[in-house]
DNA sequence: GTCTATAATGAGATAGAC
DNA sequence: GTCTATCTCATTATAGAC
């Protein structure tokens, strides 16, 4: 994508993150230049600094708007009437909402050690916020007797690492769909925390 | 660790992977160089040469030592009488297998992406190996009926990813000893397949 | 806003002395 | 087997023209 000079301050932007975005999700962040990223977008390497101001705020952009909209697209979820009911709508919202954005995910947990101190504070915040939505609901299920769980923690753990592991292998088109996939993840889950 | 010219050829080639090892779970194989690994071994980055044709190899050679021992040391566990019986010592194996060494767990799966494509396709077959004997233990407990499992494949994944995530917080001295966290994870597994 | 050019630094890997 | 020195190339980031 060769261009010419010109002034396109409101597309680049988005494209660079994106490249961005689809580059760190590929190689990891700290194999991809900023030559790449610009090659991708189809500028020189010093034209990205007008859209960033280094490298590693690049990153934590992307690590934030994803946690973020993690947090508010779950916060925009249908009231529930049960825990029960909590917890399947946690464990669909889950699967679906990552099952969207495996690039953003993938990066999410992967580049965390390249986060600079201060920014890693900030991104482990927020996921500390999301794990403790679910704890809640398994809380909330133990105390009204309609979960079993030995330890909400470790469950909580357990849960999460079991739903964003449908990442690592489900691809649309495949033997399975979201759907289905939904459905029997939500199974186990349920089984899995006694109910 | 300043050093004088000699030989050691012995102790420096364990010494090279065990750096190599412990900076590349810390911050990534792009982010670490040669240089560094060499000042950790208090060598000059030439001397890395003589134990490693180059950066590439040392990588592929932590993990295939890593996969290899797993697969070996799953052989090496007693027969099991019953399918109920080979999913819990899998399951105990698993977390304890994994627990005992975080650094080599963290990069047989964050490093796979570095891996050029002949090694990456001989790491992923070992995955496999490792994979197919619960998948194994699982279709043999549903052909019996002691498993309820919608999809022996996607049930497999899904233990995987939860035993594996053990990992992600799981420290010696914390609230839970390696036998509680054993029991509760193993606890959930057993009701996740219906047992 | 993008370009070209460049500063400053560090990378992987090799050669040859000891 | 390790050292020093070096080749070659790439990196992040900046400066100044347009």
């Amino acid at each position: 994508m060769a261009r010419t000079t010109g002034s396109h301050s409101d597309i680049t932007g988005p494209r660079v993150r994106a490249a961005a975005l689809s580059l760190f999700a590929q190689h990891g962040f700290a194999a991809v230049s900023m030559r790449q990223i610009a090659r991708e977008v189809g500028v020189q390497a010093g034209a990205l600094y007008n859209y960033t101001p280094d490298k590693q705020s690049l990153l934590f952009d992307l690590m934030q708007t994803h946690m973020s909209d993690l947090l508010s697209s779950r916060d925009k979820l249908p009231e529930t009437a049960s825990p029960l009911e909590a917890l399947e709508t946690f464990t669909r919202f889950h699967i679906r909402f990552h099952s969207e954005r495996p690039e953003e995910v993938f990066i999410a947990y992967m580049e965390l050690r390249n986060l600079e101190p201060e920014n890693f504070e900030a991104i482990e915040k927020l996921r500390r916020t999301y794990e403790d939505q679910l704890e809640n609901i398994l809380r909330a299920g133990v105390s009204e007797g309609v979960f079993k769980v030995a330890d909400p923690k470790l469950a909580t753990m357990a849960v999460i690492a079991m739903l964003t592991g449908v990442n690592t292998w489900f691809r649309e088109g495949g033997r399975l769909s979201l759907e289905e996939v939904e459905q029997i993840y939500w199974d186990m889950v349920r089984k899995s925390v006694g109910a």
